[in-house]
DNA sequence: ACTTGAGGTAACTAAATAGTTACTTGTGAG
DNA sequence: CTCACAAGTAACTATTTAGTTACCTCAAGT
């Protein structure tokens, strides 16, 4: 290690957060590696050195964005709240998660729209494992009276997802509909209430608040 | 025109829509020139000789596709049932229009991350336009007490977007949750049925059914 | 019959781009 | 000091691909 160590780790971590941000703006396709390599300061050779193919380096920036969302999962866990408090805080989490990281929404969107030629095995149910809790504090709505027995989890997980996704992904509706930029903090605190307060109405018996 | 006119006809046509499947398929980026040329049996000359470019077939393609949305915005208007019968009404014709038009969700979505170079202008609040009678049903539902007055219009437009997108674009995930083939029709009416469920309770006032 | 011009073909060109090769530099161990 | 070797550079190659050029064919009007 030492001074020639450090250089080293920079130069990678350098090329991958570089990769990251072109690969999620313009997709494996679109994306050039003498682009990335002219971003990171870096020769091309060196990501051939570090990451031996464009593909590679692309399937190394999608194992680091997803392991994101399984950090996620682990906050979710705790909490001794009322079932649909707990729903309120998963939907939270994750909404701001992925408020937060637009480039893993990204890469998310083209791996979808490729059909994840090698990489899509990389997350296999990530919303799945990255939401572990949301079947146990449905459950437990259920059998408080909380929760609408006729609810299918499943459904809800797709919905949940959906609701905060298209938020973030569909810009140019959301500035169609509005006519002005839509991700401010105070807008996205604004959405994350109306997707709560559709959920909540949604699945609840009944709403006291 | 005659038999020549016919197969000039022919031939453009069937250019535009093995280019609209290879489009919604790969991408502006990924489709290749050639590829569309040898789907349609056609000399990849002709594609010049008909539509000068790629960006320009790509351009009438989109052009083509999103033309149908406009023809969906017609049937919505009539019918004097409740505000919130219209409602599920109009949810149903959106879900099954995009069930139906897998390409035109594809392009859409393909547009939606390109950041859409030229083409973009091309669907300035498409599905404002198309869901024109919405406003006027919500209004209505409003004013009849049937829905709540807290909710937010376009938000409620996001949501029901999002909620049929998010099923017909991420099959992964869908996959991931049920392993099985969710786009079946008794699958398509399921998810149909649970979006309904889900916006009917989240809007309405109370629910009597 | 024959000319005309649109419909059609195949072989080519120029540019872009992933990946390589042969070379140079600088640092730490002996 | 100097040797070894990883880090780094620049110029090159092979391939792919959008777009063209020069040529052919055949149905319709005269």
């Amino acid at each position: 290690m030492g001074g020639r160590g450090n250089r080293q780790e920079d130069t990678k971590e350098r090329l991958l957060f570089c990769a990251e941000r072109i690969f999620a703006q313009k997709g494996l396709d679109g994306a050039r590696v003498d682009e990335i390599a002219a971003e990171a300061k870096v020769n091309k050779r060196m990501i051939y050195h570090y990451y031996q193919s464009k593909e590679n380096l692309y399937t190394e920036v999608l194992k680091y964005n997803f392991g994101k969302i399984y950090a996620l999962g682990e906050k979710v866990f705790d909490s001794a709240a009322s079932p649909l408090d707990n729903l309120c805080i998963i939907i939270r989490e994750y909404f701001y998660f992925l408020a937060n990281n637009e480039n893993f929404v990204r890469l998310l969107s083209w791996e979808n729209l490729y059909g994840s030629k090698q990489a899509g095995r990389l997350l296999p149910g990530y919303l799945k494992n990255a939401m572990p809790g949301l079947r146990k504090i449905f459950k437990d709505g259920v059998s408080q009276g909380q929760i609408r027995p006729d609810v299918d989890v499943n459904q809800l997980i797709i919905s949940i997802h959906g609701l905060c996704l298209v938020y973030l992904t569909r810009r140019e509706l959301l500035y169609s509909l509005w006519r002005e930029d839509m991700v401010s903090p105070v807008r996205l605190e604004e959405r994350l209430k109306h997707i709560i307060n559709l959920v909540l109405h949604g699945v609840a018996v009944s709403i006291s608040e």
